[in-house]
DNA sequence: AACTTGACGAGGG
DNA sequence: CCCCTCGCCAAGT
């Protein structure tokens, strides 16, 4: 796929972002995984950043280590941790969440299956 | 047109 | 668990 093709290059980040459920989130590259070739996760971090202003819950995306990631930002380092568990997502002392639980994917867009080692032995 | 800079991520030490 | 390095690709200078 050639992005020079595609203007509406930012338009899938946040529709995408816009399907979050409130209280869930997802990982950037967990996004650039499920928008496929052409996106990382640096490009998804860069493409939301430039949306602060609209309508798509920002504060839903977050480092694959569960962590909020705006320390750079104009936006108090709180503020996206604080609207999370607003919403219901907890922190740790360490500012980081369980992805596990609180991880989020598109329906039909989910990852490899468990594959549980569960009875190995 | 080249170089630098990120809301990142995986891997190694 | 923390820190560093490298790969990634669009934007700004």
């Amino acid at each position: 796929m050639n992005i020079a093709n595609d203007r509406n290059y930012r338009e899938r980040v946040y529709e995408l972002v816009k399907q979050i459920p409130p209280g869930r989130v997802m990982t950037y590259g967990q996004i650039a995984r499920v928008l496929g070739a052409g996106y990382t996760p640096r490009t998804v971090g860069y493409v939301l950043h430039a949306s602060e202003s609209e309508m798509v819950p920002w504060q839903r995306v977050i480092n694959s280590q569960g962590k909020c990631s705006t320390g750079r930002l104009t936006i108090p380092l709180n503020l996206q941790q604080t609207m999370l568990e607003q919403e219901g997502v907890a922190f740790d002392a360490k500012g980081k969440c369980d992805l596990g639980m609180y991880e989020w994917w598109p329906e039909g867009s989910e990852p490899d299956d468990v594959t549980q080692p569960s009875l190995l032995t």
